[in-house]
Parts: C-alpha cells; structure tokens; sequence
DNA sequence: CAGTTAATTAACTAATTGGTTAATTATAGA
DNA sequence: TCTATAATTAACCAATTAGTTAATTAACTG
C-alpha cells in the first residue's frame, strides 16, 4: 500500500540483486543473444517463463533492450543503465580505500568514550 | 523453497536496494550515529521498529556495524562491504564509458539484417 | 525504586518476488 | 495448411519484504 513505483535507483540495484539476472549480464556482455540462447544454460534450474521474468525485470530496469528478429527476440546489454549505480557507489570509494588505516587511526585518537551519542541530540543533560 | 541463503553479493545489492536505506548510508557517511540519531529524519514517514528493521537488513550485508554506549547502538558505515559489489560493477566501466560511440559504431558497419539469432544455434538450416 | 529514554522483539498484514504449469501468440518452413 | 520453434501470458503458489502496533528489555536518572 506505499511507494508502488521504486526510484530508478532502487529499481537498478534491485534487477541486480539475483544471481541469474547478474549471470545474464554477464553473458551479454560476451554479445547480444536471444532469448533461447540465454536461457540454455539455466534451462537446468529453471522453466523458460521463469527466466522470462528475469529478462522482464532488467529490461524494465534498463539493463538490457530486447529486439525483433523473426521468430527471436535479441537481447543486448544496456550498459549505460550502471551510470547511475556505479557513480552512487563511487561517493563511497573512500570508505573502501585507505579507510581502513586512516579511519581507524582518527577513531583511535578520540576519547575513547565520547565516540558518539550525542552530536545534535544532548539536550536534558541540563 | 528455494535457494534459502542469499549470496553475498546479492544481499549487498538488495540492501541498496531500497532509498531509505541509501540514506541511512549516506547519514552513516558522515560520521556514527546512534538508532535514534538516524531514525529521526525518518520518523514522519516511518515508525522506529520499520528503521529498526532497515538497520538489520544493512547489518546482516555488513554494510554497518553496530556497537553498544550505554543505552545507545551506535551504528557506523563498514564501506569495506561495498568492495565487492563495486569490483563487480568495475567489469561493466567499458559498456557505459566509450561503449555508446564505439559500440554503436560497430554495430552499423554490421549488415543490418543478420545482427544476432544464431550464432550456436544455427542447426536445422540444413 | 519509579520514571524515562533507547532500542528490540513479537505478532500480524499487504504487497512483491520468484518460481511453476498450461495455454497462447508469432513466425518460419515444408 | 500443418507443424515445429520461439517466446510470452495467465493463473496460481510459497516465501520474502516492508511496514504496522503493542509489548518487552535495557540502561540511565532523580
């Protein structure tokens, strides 16, 4: 009953969020495939109309644009789709590198009780 | 009844998922703050217990840890969880840098008509 | 101890997700 | 036209998600 449609963020990270969708990618980044193409290495695991629904989800995310080709339908990799993902991971970049050492060293130097708590909230102490 | 534990990168994604939870990232970015310090951005829109719930979601991807002051839980950003999923978007750069000139390029030097289909599925033309 | 603040847990619910099987549509080819 | 292949749609189901309210746990404070 709230938020029906998710932000193209949310919606991005979401389609990303599957391992079969993320190995669909993954083979389309090797070049455009049909659907049948796609789905033989799955087959194993899963019912055509089950991958479908995979296909439907990073289409409508954008991920990928399907085609008409006859009787197939070509898939390709829409990469323009991780430009918006990838660049909110990037502001976090610096908490992955070096982080570690200087984070920790600053963390280190602080009183080590006084961390945190309060900031913007210590009212009452009076 | 299936695939009951998610794998890391899939529980990465799916807690980026989802805009309030980004936010709590981006609070975190800034500095620790406690269960109450993050929620009360939130609070018109959410109760504490549904933050409360945002928080373990985080948690169990190791995207924050959180630590006991007294009565409170600080919480602070671990972005070290964030390597792997960045790495991961790392292999698609190409497809979202140059890839729009040099990809559509190729594509139209290509016979318009024979773009994809078969490839190794070409059987039965006989 | 009584009261207050911080946070979590429990129990419930509606919507979404990820899968299925069966049926249907679309195209090609003999 | 009949048949085979490609793919989607429909209808259904179980599990998960994201939220709620109410109750509970924990720690401080006067």
């Amino acid at each position: 009953m709230k938020n029906l449609v998710q932000d193209h963020l949310s919606q991005t990270f979401s389609a990303l969020a599957d391992p079969t969708r993320r190995a669909i990618l993954a083979q389309l980044a090797k070049g455009e495939a049909s659907v049948s193409d796609i789905a033989k290495p799955f087959l194993k695991d899963m019912s055509l109309p089950g991958l479908t629904k995979h296909l439907k989800v990073l289409e409508k995310a954008g991920l990928i644009t399907k085609t008409r080709e006859k009787q197939w339908r070509p898939c390709k990799l829409n990469g323009a789709a991780l430009k918006d993902a990838a660049n909110w991971m990037e502001q976090y970049r610096a908490f992955w590198e070096e982080s570690f050492d200087r984070l920790e060293e600053y963390l280190k130097t602080m009183a080590p009780k006084v961390k945190s708590k309060g900031k913007k909230n210590d009212r009452k102490k009076k």
